[in-house]
DNA sequence: CTATTAATGTGCGTCGGCGTACATACAGTA
DNA sequence: TACTGTATGTACGCCGACGCACATTAATAG
């Protein structure tokens, strides 16, 4: 698969030969002194995330934590008789097990791996009790689950005002932030229940964001051409969670 | 105004002579030791909050946390050139200015009072404070935050997918559990605003559920009737919320 | 008691998304 | 090469909610 290592935004070219590919790092870790991340180290054990997974199901205990590289993650949530609702989604720039920094063992939403990747992981225990030990990690859990929380808002006002074709839009654009490539791998089925609309919606809204020449997309393999003009389409939602999320790490 | 003191469900039947009215408490306190409690007492003030104030805006900062005790609060949010929608309710179960207690000092909603009552509330200073200091208070808060996050969760996957007139009613059945009265002060205009329709929706949705005898209302006056009968009205959300709340008490 | 304002009720055309059914196109396998 | 399953595209009637305009009914003030 081609990966386009680029960043969101463009700062200064980076040279072409002998450039590592980008550290598979996770932020919340990385923001870590490093003396504080090898205490924890010692607990972390790099898994692989297969695309499909479901690493935590809705009313379950918690088995570990995880911390994406570079898988994607998205949380779920089932309402009476209808397909699932994506509520959050989880690259590097978090975590996922957040109720555990909150005292409860069980997850309330499905955690279904959407980008197949790595992700460092570590028992609930462990985290549990490293949380208690390590005061500059509490620093950063939990303030990404304020960061959490302000997605959550955000995503409920769209999905009730905004149209299929700016949450489309608004998706890609989060999906694209937190792999960092271009190239999407997910079919229209799958992402009709993250939007929570019917597959056929998904169809129309594509169909149309194609024909802007912002996207293109052949089975399952979705490729963001535009992301300046993406930007146009999608809502303010996808700005204002990301200003959110700068401003938080400022 | 007349106030129903009945709970939600009845337990125990309780005499009616020499019982003073329900201590107006708020289970976040009130699940404290009193020994923990007592050393919170000094830094906290009662303080009467009335209907429409706001006490919060987003992105301001937060100069004190609230811990309702009859009043109820609405945390809303507000999206692109449309009105304000609410993702969360707070009343005497809860408190406000949970991003404190995130290491967050900006409210990312607004909080709007919604029925007229007290709350004991602390400085955001003496609150961080505390929290640092009293392991139980932590507890109690954080396991509010989680209950809160769930609380945003459904309503996100309920604002989706359900008609208006089975959310009306799960607003308020919701209400009636923090304010333990059948009889609620809001006006249709307001209530568009909490469920993120227009005023005339809540009108026809109002209108069908006082033709079912569920409910009564004159000019911003909402009298619940039957409250067994609305929760047959009510989507499924409301039963898994309360569900969430009594487990994550146990 | 009347004027004014706030709250509620009704009607109507429009639109986005739903449910369903079916058609096409592509990929992998036999 | 033909077969099969998956992914995508198109069509159609329906319905809930929207936006708007206007009518009606309390409460309040002068």
């Amino acid at each position: 698969m081609l990966v386009d290592y680029r960043a969101p935004t463009v700062r200064a070219p980076v040279s072409k030969t002998h450039v590592a590919p980008a550290p598979a790092e996770n932020s919340l870790l990385a923001a870590l002194p490093r003396k504080d991340f090898e205490l924890l180290e010692a607990f972390l054990e790099p898994v692989k995330l297969t695309f499909g997974e479901v690493i935590y199901g809705p009313g379950e205990p918690i088995q570990h934590v995880y911390f994406p590289t570079d898988s994607l993650v998205s949380l779920l949530t089932l309402a009476e008789g209808h397909q699932a609702l994506e509520v959050g989604l989880v690259g590097r720039e978090g975590m996922l097990g957040i109720p555990l920094a909150l005292g409860v063992s069980d997850s309330p939403v499905r955690a279904l791996i959407q980008g197949t990747g790595m992700a460092l992981r570590m028992t609930a225990a462990h985290f549990s009790n490293e949380l208690q030990l390590n005061a500059l990690l509490q620093r950063e859990v939990y303030r990404y689950t304020y960061e959490l929380m302000v997605q959550m808002t955000q995503t409920a006002a769209c999905n009730r005002f905004h149209r299929v074709e700016a949450r489309l839009a608004r998706w890609l654009l989060m999906t694209r932030d937190r792999v960092r490539s271009n190239q999407i791998h997910l079919t229209q089925e799958l992402l009709a229940n993250m939007l929570g609309v019917r597959r056929v919606g998904v169809t129309k809204a594509a169909c149309d964001l194609r024909q802007r020449n912002l996207i293109s997309y052949n089975r399952g393999q979705i490729q963001i051409l535009d992301p300046q003009g993406l930007e146009q389409a999608a809502c303010q939602c996808y700005q204002i969670v990301k200003d959110m999320h700068e401003v938080a790490r400022a």
